[in-house]
DNA sequence: TTAGAAATTAAACAAACGTTTAATTTAAAC
DNA sequence: GTTTAAATTAAACGTTTGTTTAATTTCTAA
């Protein structure tokens, strides 16, 4: 599916509402509104607002592949190769922002049925490639053998979302009170926080 | 506040459909006609849809309040405590799987400001159990001494709200192909892996 | 320059929304 | 048994919703 400039600002424009308000919170006046185009724009290009809502979900999701194919052969160790990904998780998910808020209500509604395949194939994908450098790790001795892989992506997901969900809980408690030392408490403590427990779990004998 | 018997199954077929459906995307009808009653019974109960949620907001945090003042005095070892925490936790969200749900939403709507300063002060209580029992640890030279514990929470909320919002996933990678396999999962494989996790962490030199 | 397609518009549509009204029934108090 | 308050109802209220219509403008190609 091609889109044109138009199409693009009205997309942007919808992840941004639906993300802020919700799907069923947001009104397609008020999209037109703010991308400055006529409510008919919306049936006119893309059927429905549901379709709409299908419409901006496979545009952001084939573009959220992680390109780490290279990651599996880079000469590095595999702790050093966890680090890496874990930094290319987070920042997928920083700059997927609205996007991930969007799906996380999508996926636990029962109201619409999202075709979410193109989802599950990025993140099985990813799964691999993770199982692919603990495999690697234990070969080499550096992790415990009995890792259960499946539960590690929950870990790095599961904080980084949380603490984007309760921002303004976590900028009170940390004191982070301009957006730029938000973001760069994500991008240094919460990574650096999220890498060694990940790398502890790894290590640790239980 | 308290409420009638008909009030609270106003509110629990409220919790319900928000959780399933969101606020916005339920309509004080359906609600009304599940919970057996009169549309006008909102309005004259609640107020109007909105007061309806806070209402069930406060009704239910108020109930969230972790009861572990007696955890600090037990005589276990502090490892033993975390665990302890951590089930408790774990339990605690599986019970109010669908307030979590509504929360989440609210928290990152700019649609609504709901009162969430019984949730807050929940949080922080909590925070000063876990820094007690860590504190308690470090001085028994049994944790690490640079932990952040303000970063744990995240840990062990994020992880246990990202799998159940992404059920279906699970379900399928880890062939959970009854309710009943799905709960077993979260109250045995799952909570070992967390408290295995927050373990490692604690424990582990980095 | 002109014919035809694509894009854009304002207006109208029916359906659904949250809320209110006013009338009626039920329950409680004396 | 009567009085008074509380609970419950069906109907109506005015808005807002997503979508469609039909007319008009803009663009493209011959």
């Amino acid at each position: 599916m091609e889109f044109n400039e138009k199409q693009i600002e009205i997309l942007l424009v919808a992840e941004q509402l639906f993300a802020e308000e919700g799907f069923d919170g947001t009104s397609v006046r008020e999209i037109a509104k703010i991308a400055n185009i006529n409510v008919a724009m919306i049936s006119y290009y893309f059927g429905s607002k549901e379709k709409l809502l299908e419409a901006l979900v496979l545009y952001r999701i084939s573009g959220m592949q992680l390109h780490l194919e290279s990651l599996s052969t880079e000469d590095i160790s595999p702790i050093e190769k966890i680090e890496k990904l874990i930094s290319y998780y987070i920042h997928r998910i920083n700059s997927n922002r609205c996007m991930y808020q969007i799906l996380h209500f999508e996926l636990s509604t029962t109201k619409r049925e999202l075709n979410l395949e193109a989802f599950t194939k990025v993140k099985k994908n990813n799964l691999i490639l993770l199982e692919n450098i603990i495999t690697e790790g234990q070969l080499q001795g550096l992790f415990q053998p009995n890792i259960n892989v499946a539960l590690i992506p929950p870990i790095i997901i599961g904080t980084i979302t949380h603490f984007h969900m309760n921002k303004p809980y976590y900028v009170d408690l940390l004191h982070l009170d301009s957006d730029e030392k938000y973001e760069d408490y994500i991008a240094n403590e919460l990574t650096k926080h999220i890498q060694k427990t990940i790398k502890a779990l790894l290590i640790y004998e239980d």
